[in-house]
DNA sequence: CTGATCACG
DNA sequence: ACGTACGTGATCAGA
């Protein structure tokens, strides 16, 4: 294997690690111990990904250096080190010392200079180094051998940057990082540059004159303007600056390369350094990670597959590649992607090799789903499935991100095969243990196939009709934007919230209805309200609906069509309340209520010999309501088949449901909306366009007719505060912590949530059962018809037209029927030759 | 990379 | 006296 050298800012993370991670973090004797941790963290990451044979720690010294000698004010008016950090120094030596890691530091230097050095000399023999540091000055080192490892936010994230990317992210050359820095200059450093001038500026002289020298020779080419005076006035700084940013690789070094060789860590420094400053974390992570040494130690080439026979235990998807770990008698295989391909091997090969070995076996995978598209269609069938992905949002539904790397992060087990196997095994009991076993076992797993599928088959449009439809929107995006000019009485970025807001509010002069927290705010809201004052605002309105249309629904889409299909993906662990969500595109949020919706729904017909079968639940929500509420009235109405808002605005206004006009069934309907979200005077006032006052009078009266409601609102947020989370019907859980904030505002939005996700949660519940037993009916009669999309209350098929009557009959029988209220469910299906027309 | 806006349920 | 309806994703502008 080639040397590799890990060399290591060691200031730079430890400050990192010491800001990302509380100061509550203490050992046993109360000393501070976040950055320590911090560092750690990072390192054992690193190490793990980059596998050096080399590391070197560089720390900066306290004295003053060769670069305050030539600018008194270097790192001037700098935030003084806490001494919450300084205390850590030491203690960090210590712990590098006791793992085996070599650092260095030298008088009159800072850390970047020796890094510089090292990596200067490691070129030299021909050793691939990588600088790990947070620092961007230290990009300059970037060179044929030298890489820089940039930390990104917090410990966990990095980013390697190479000649390539830097020139890709910022479109300089290593070299010209000292120049970028001579001209905007960098505030951490108390480096000046030239005043006035920032990144962009200085990117784009850079990109014309190359150096500061080159700027300074042709600076009597610049226009005589103001960048010219600042350049003109700052041309000393320029230099000085430059000077300062500049890593001086010359120094003479006191230690050598062969000196921080590093042949693993010492495992028995490791227990003892975590002992010592109380790391429990690392010490569970150590003995997993002593397991999968001995795991690599066994590891065997492809060639050996055949040993496997029935020993197949566990399969992960990662990063596009696969890695197996397989066990027999206890004997490992991981084979890593990288390994594989520099030995020459093809992922479709190994994929034919290895997929019949899996088949019928137990596997545990992030992101099955995933998975079996990298594999292909029908590589994963017969076996036992569990997947650590959909596990863990199961288990907690709230976080941002659900790839391995954040799981495998929260659960504190190190990420490799082994720890995913651990993984899998702790989720099974969890699982158990709070009940959620139903929910992950017999809908999301099951599910997970049937949205392969959907994905799979795909959604087909008319690029030609899209494309038609792609220059009408502009012809007339284009009249628009004229008449605005004119209305204006200038040109401007019409799509500029900020520049339309200038010619609004000051140059029309008109009233500023709301603001935002950058602005003035100029949503459709506000121009409704504006509309009538000025002949301007209609045709704005439209440029608005236009380009939205244009650029999310036909260019967007348009842009994502594979041979006459666009392969949408489902979400399936994205929402906190048990929904799915759809990306690349999203057909979820496709138009249906505007005037020009059936244009862009016209662009999706039916593949050849199909029809297109749309079924939805008719006020899943409100009856979900009327069940959990157990409400008199509610129920009555959904028994009776009543039309739900007009018998709301009949209960509330005190007369017969056929004497309810329009308006008043509009304002009813409204409140219904209202009552699943987590009502409020306010919210109802704004959307009725009525007086607050008006709106809580309307409340008021509603829940003194529909008292099994109020009483279940009064019920869920009690029992919410007390146990921190809601349930759905099918036991799926949220935790909602917001309850217990001190902020008004806060726990008001958790209650609301409390309020909301039992009703939208079960709702998602029903659908997917309907769509296993739609998916699962489908297969079991042998039918060719489809599922394809579903949008949170509405399945989408693409029916055969031989099978269209039984399709439609299985569809509706299987969505009424998915789960028993006190209501029925009520679904309506609709056909057509385009999704336009399925509705 | 965040905020504003707007498409859907 | 607080600020304000639930859940999503895509695009654009502009720091």
């Amino acid at each position: 294997m080639a040397d590799k050298l890990l060399a290591i800012d060691g200031n730079s993370l430890v400050h990192r690690a010491y800001w990302a991670l509380p100061t509550t973090m203490m050992d046993k004797e109360k000393r501070h111990t976040n950055a320590v941790y911090g560092f750690f963290t990072m390192l054992f990451r690193i190490v793990e990904e980059y596998r050096p044979t080399h590391i070197a720690v560089a720390f900066d010294m306290k004295e003053k250096t060769f670069r305050h000698e030539a600018f008194a004010e270097y790192k001037a008016g700098r935030r003084k080190t806490p001494d919450e950090l300084n205390e850590q120094f030491p203690m960090l030596k210590d712990a590098l010392d006791m793992v085996g890691v070599r650092y260095t530091e030298q008088e009159s230097f800072e850390a970047d200079d020796i890094l510089g050095a090292l990596t200067k000399e490691a070129g030299r023999r021909k050793m691939e180094s990588y600088i790990f540091t947070g620092d961007r000055d230290e990009l300059q080192l970037i060179g044929e051998h030298v890489s820089v490892v940039l930390t990104k936010k917090g410990v966990s994230e990095t980013k390697l940057m190479t000649r390539e990317t830097l020139m890709e992210d910022m479109g300089i050359t290593p070299g010209q990082v000292t120049d970028l820095k001579g001209l905007m200059g960098d505030a951490s450093d108390n480096i000046p540059g030239v005043a006035g001038v920032g990144e962009k500026t200085a990117l784009k002289l850079l990109g014309e004159y190359g150096t500061v020298e080159n700027l300074y020779e042709h600076i009597e080419e610049l226009p005589k303007n103001k960048l010219y005076e600042k350049l003109v006035n700052g041309k000393e700084s320029a230099f000085l600056s430059k000077q300062l940013a500049t890593i001086h690789c010359d120094m003479p070094l006191r230690a050598t390369l062969d000196d921080f060789a590093f042949g693993g860590f010492s495992m028995d420094g490791l227990r003892a350094m975590s002992e010592k400053y109380s790391f429990g974390s690392f010490l569970k992570r150590f003995s997993m990670e002593a397991e999968k040494k001995e795991v690599e130690v066994k590891a065997v080439g492809l060639n050996d597959l055949g040993i496997l026979e029935d020993a197949v235990e566990l399969a992960l998807y990662f990063k596009g590649g696969l890695h197996f770990a397989v066990d027999g008698e206890s004997e490992y295989l991981i084979p890593q992607k990288e390994t594989l391909l520099d030995e020459g091997y093809d992922l479709a090969d190994i994929l034919k090799t290895v997929m019949p070995l899996l088949a019928g076996k137990s596997i545990v995978a992030h992101d099955l789903k995933a998975m079996e598209h990298f594999c292909g269609d029908g590589r994963l069938t017969g076996g036992t499935y569990f997947d650590t992905m959909l596990a863990d949002w199961v288990l907690n539904p709230s976080y941002p991100k659900y790839d391995m790397e954040s799981v495998l992060a929260r659960s504190e087990l190190p990420a490799c095969a082994a720890g995913l196997f651990a993984l899998a095994q702790r989720q099974r009991g969890q699982l158990e243990e709070k009940e959620l076993d139903g929910v992950y076992y017999d809908i999301e797993l099951p599910l997970l196939k049937v949205l392969y599928g959907m994905e799979e088959t795909g959604v087909l449009v008319s690029d030609e009709e899209l494309k038609k439809l792609g220059e009408k929107y502009d012809a007339q995006i284009e009249e628009l934007t004229a008449r605005i000019y004119e209305l204006a009485g200038a040109e401007f970025n019409i799509s500029s919230t900020k520049q339309l807001a200038e010619v609004l509010f000051e140059k029309l002069g008109l009233p500023v209805v709301k603001k935002t927290k950058t602005g003035y705010s100029t949503d459709v809201e506000v121009l409704e309200k504006l509309e009538g004052k000025h002949p301007i605002i209609p045709y704005i309105m439209e440029y608005r609906t236009l380009t939205k249309l244009k650029g999310t629904y036909v260019d967007g889409i348009r842009g994502l069509i594979r041979d006459g299909m666009i392969h949408t993906t489902f979400l399936q662990t994205a929402t906190a309340t048990g929904r799915l969500s759809s990306v690349e595109p999203n057909l979820q949020n496709i138009p249906i209520k505007s005037a020009m919706a059936n244009d862009i729904r016209s662009a999706f017909p039916a593949p050849e010999g199909c029809t297109i079968v749309s079924a939805d639940y008719s006020q899943i929500e409100l009856r979900i309501l009327a069940d959990i509420a157990d409400d008199g009235h509610l129920k009555d109405a959904f028994l009776k088949g009543q039309d739900i808002h007009a018998r709301t605005a009949a209960e509330v206004l005190d007369k017969d449901i056929e004497a309810v006009s329009k308006s008043e069934r509009a304002s009813a309907k409204a409140v219904n909306f209202g009552i699943v979200y987590g009502i409020s005077d306010f919210g109802l006032a704004r959307n009725l366009g009525i007086t607050r006052k008006k709106a809580a009078d309307y409340i008021a009266r509603y829940f003194e007719e529909f008292r099994g409601v109020r009483a279940y609102m009064d019920e869920i947020i009690t029992r919410a505060h007390k146990d921190g989370f809601v349930r759905t019907l099918c036991g799926r859980i949220r935790y909602i912590p917001e309850l217990a904030s001190g902020n008004y505002n806060i726990r008001s939005f958790g209650e609301r949530a409390a309020l909301n996700t039992p009703i939208q949660g079960s709702a998602a519940d029903i659908i997917k059962i309907a769509m296993n037993r739609v998916s699962d009916a489908l297969h079991k009669g042998n039918f060719e018809s489809k599922l394809v999309l579903q949008v949170h209350d509405e399945l989408i098929l693409y029916a055969k037209n031989d099978e269209l009557d039984q399709v439609k009959k299985l569809l509706a029988d299987c969505m009424e029927h998915a789960m028993k209220l006190s209501v029925p469910l009520a679904v309506n299906v609709a056909e057509g030759k385009t999704w336009a027309e399925a509705k």
